[in-house]
DNA sequence: ACCTGAACACCGTTCAAGT
DNA sequence: ACCTGAACACCGTTCAAGT
């Protein structure tokens, strides 16, 4: 309410920051740095993100990207708002439609840049692109009558819900990898470990699993069809809560 | 399928090792360390523990945690563990009273102890606490006639939301704390930082729903009714699919 | 086989000058 | 006001001995 000063990483992830009197002018921005910073991570992983090989990448020395973010902190979060594409248009699709293929494309991103999976967001979203894919997610919602805190939480799950399902996908195809120390290389290995370690008296429902070789499907057990599986759930609870509130569009 | 060796974390939280022959007896043993440490990421959070604090916490030298552990991120996977309490009994309860339980508790022992939310997780569960986490679920849905998989992508689905919940509300709570540098207060702060923020050309629902002060109901906005939400949604939709497969005891 | 001290490598960040 | 080199602090981990 009170109009409070802007936390400083958010200032600077919507350009506004207090342009500066005199003196040179900054021979770099932000975005550039930032760029460099995403460039790393892609071929590197986020281990690679070092604030001297991204001042290397940029061509200023270690000490000058103090000058344009308070700690390295605050370039991995502006780094994870500015790797974010922009969110697919609506087009005038019914809700369900859309929806789909928004959690999809959030998904997506997220496996395309596994790094963003790694960097902690402690606080709801405050860049430009989170908030533009929040947006479109409250737009596509607009017509079924559903209050606006009840399609920001929709929106909220939504986002959770790609966010899981690519740390479970990204968890399971690239196992021993750099990072987390030969952990799991695949499903059939999973099955297998969780056969050899599981107490049936402990986890009797599992135990039937992997005995029932749950497990062992392996290729068809990650793909597209368990996605499909959860977010319809999700939709599908949604349906029902704009059925019930009697409201309007509720096309699918 | 081919029985390969347990990858040396998985052997450890199970207490796989292969004991030693001969030569002095340990003077350790992993869960004292791993208490230790938890002890200690309690007390001071994450970045409190280090392989120097946590051996001097149990009265050795720093060096001496590589005989039980092969670095700090399986210390960090062991911890993540350990630090669960156990899944809440089932007591002959319908599935949607029990998972209504089960993801409440899920998220609760998350806020208990926040600094969970920022050990990367890049596996399925493997440890034996998760595992019976993800047991009960399986047991609690045993009556409905889902099919195994369908049980797993239910219960994976539920945890997910439990994290994201969790994650949400931490952010929200904490604000600005170690780690996070000078980030969100509370709710109150951050429907005034998206005012100052926000295009409405650019976000047009969110700046709508800004200037409809749907965030300044501030207090409610984050308790126990938007975790009910959600989670009703998702539960919703297993009903449906249950009810669809023409299945079993669908009460709740 | 287990424990340990010293030493190394790495990296984020502070500081005091420079222009 | 911006850039920079040197230096510091911190911490995970390797190594070679010790028993």
């Amino acid at each position: 309410m009170t109009k409070r000063a802007l936390p400083p990483v958010v200032a600077r992830m919507w350009g506004r920051e207090t342009a500066s009197r005199h003196g040179p002018r900054p021979s770099l921005d932000l975005s550039r740095i930032v760029d460099a910073a995403i460039g790393i991570a892609d071929n590197e992983g986020l281990e690679g993100v070092r604030m001297s090989s991204v001042a290397a990448q940029v061509g200023v020395a270690t000490m000058s990207l103090y000058r344009y973010v308070g700690s390295k902190d605050e370039l991995l979060t502006v780094m994870a708002d500015a790797a974010a594409p922009e969110p697919p248009a609506i087009d005038g699709r019914p809700w369900r439609d859309y929806l789909t293929e928004w959690t999809r494309a959030n998904r997506d991103f997220l496996l395309d840049r596994p790094w963003l999976l790694q960097i902690p967001r402690n606080t709801p979203p405050v860049g430009p692109r989170a908030l533009r894919w929040l947006d479109r997610a409250l737009a596509a919602l607009a017509g079924t009558g559903l209050e606006v805190a009840e399609r920001i939480n929709i929106a909220s799950a939504l986002t959770g819900y790609a966010n899981t399902q690519a740390a479970l996908v990204h968890g399971m195809t690239v196992g021993a990898e750099a990072g987390g120390d030969g952990t799991i290389g695949g499903l059939a290995d999973y099955g297998d470990i969780l056969g050899q370690v599981l107490d049936p008296a402990d986890h009797p429902e599992l135990a039937a699993a992997v005995h029932a070789r749950a497990f062992g499907a392996a290729e068809e057990w990650i793909d597209d069809a368990d996605f499909a599986f959860g977010l319809n759930l999700l939709l599908d609870g949604v349906q029902a809560l704009i059925a019930r509130h009697g409201g309007g569009a509720a096309a699918g």
